[in-house]
DNA sequence: ACCGGTAATTGGTATTACCACTTTTCTGAA
DNA sequence: TTCAGAAAAGTGGTAATACCAATTACCGGT
């Protein structure tokens, strides 16, 4: 790669993520063409069918149109929004979850059956196992968070959950997520969710509204904070914002 | 293609929209892996770059998850990212909006600008005058609660309201929901709404969060009195449970 | 200046090969 | 018999190449 690669994910994927902040820098204004698909392979030396598969993820998300035998051409930039689902940030996503999971925690804590504690007490383990390794994925962390809102017996309330769950994967920023923000803290992470556990399993609102706050404040923490690694000086204003922020609306 | 191929779209497309259309019918529930990339491409007489090419288009809209070395499995069927749930009850969705709408007035209050309180204040007025007419509307009472939404500036918590609203409106209780729920109180449902505002105004996020949650606690009671009105002695079991149940996750 | 045809450019698809990672199966030792 | 480790099979990731189809640009003739 000519240019720097971040992620260990493959490498569509690294490209798409180029591509995209490159439209955000604005290399290529709306209704311009995307260099050559041969052209980019070329560029970021990898191979043709990886351009197109970086190409299509960009296609699907309504970013660009392609055009057969003339090229690519951008649709909209990142950020603008008409395509449903892309176009929330990690941190707005998280913040959401923050708000909205702390009190499905609450609410499952009345509901919860010993059933349901009995599969989040296994997620734990598996969240445990899956924190060991540095490549791992957060399948398990995900499960732990779905069965929760499951718990609420509030359909409703579940697929409001899940929903920000998908537009958490569909964010552009999901990978840098997953990796930094959990990496930092590998320990941290478990207790927390040890923490949301035990306030269900004593039936505790407060405690489970308070340990998913204090659990999803610590992500957001670490998200802010792996943000500002790559961050640029106006990046961190706007950091700076929402830190403050989200201070004021947890008080 | 040994399957019916219907655009003249690009052959990833029209593959992915045949494996959309075979996850919408569930071949493949949720969880499950589908074929190998080899097979598919065997079955559907195309090229294994043309399979993936697909597949990361499902992937990109968050419908799969791709595992290298394993295999692509499901992770939403499609439609459920708005498609309106049938399951969801008025109740549940009442309470699901109880529980965050509460939490996105707390934060609208910390980010809301003067042009939105001006917007705010007109949907305010709106919805008196929609008040006096008893087979009035409900767009001003919706757009209200959207507005504050929007006035979080954080488009998951925005999506994630719409989308209870959504759901809200293809409940199969809906209209009753709308109908009794009100006209039992119409002044009180203005003064709500009223208080709401004015924490908003006063910038206080911890008012604004017990204002929101006075008035949907108070359309819950509204809900649970009209279905009362209507339900037989094992829903009056249900609804007292309900009653607790709300009054603990409250407290 | 206009027109039309040809050539170059570009995306679409197929084929093949090899690598890396995962999962399963088999094998050999305890 | 059991089970841990190795081997093998399966699967996605990427590369390289070739050819086709559609578009675009160019250039010649009129």
């Amino acid at each position: 790669m000519t240019q720097e690669k971040q992620g260990n994910d493959r490498l569509y994927q690294d490209l798409a993520r180029l591509l995209i902040e490159e439209l955000a820098r604005g290399d290529y204004p709306v209704g311009s063409r995307l260099p050559a698909e041969r052209d980019l392979a070329a560029r970021f030396n990898v191979s043709r069918p990886t351009v197109r598969e970086a190409i299509i993820a960009l296609e699907v998300q309504g970013l660009v149109e392609v055009r057969i035998g003339s090229g690519a051409y951008v649709l909209r930039l990142p950020g603008s929004e008409d395509a449903p689902g892309f176009d929330a940030t990690a941190f707005e996503v998280t913040e959401a979850r923050l708000l909205f999971e702390s009190e499905a925690a609450a609410l499952a804590a009345t509901q919860v059956t010993d059933e349901d504690l009995a599969e989040i007490e296994a997620l734990l383990h598996q969240i445990a196992v899956e924190n060991l390794d540095p490549n791992g994925t957060d399948r398990a962390d995900r499960a732990f968070h779905l069965a929760i809102a499951r718990a609420t017996r509030n359909t409703a309330v579940f697929k409001a959950v899940e929903n920000l769950w998908a537009l958490r994967a569909s964010s552009p920023e999901a990978a840098l997520m997953h990796e930094k923000a959990r990496s930092a803290n590998i320990k941290p992470v478990v207790e927390e969710h040890t923490a949301i556990f035990q306030a269900l399993r004593a039936r505790d609102p407060a405690a489970a509204r308070a340990a998913m706050r204090t659990h999803l404040s610590a992500v957001i923490e670490g998200l802010l904070f792996a943000t500002e690694e790559r961050a640029l000086e106006e990046a961190r204003r706007a950091i700076a914002a929402k830190r403050t922020r989200y201070a004021r609306a947890t008080a």
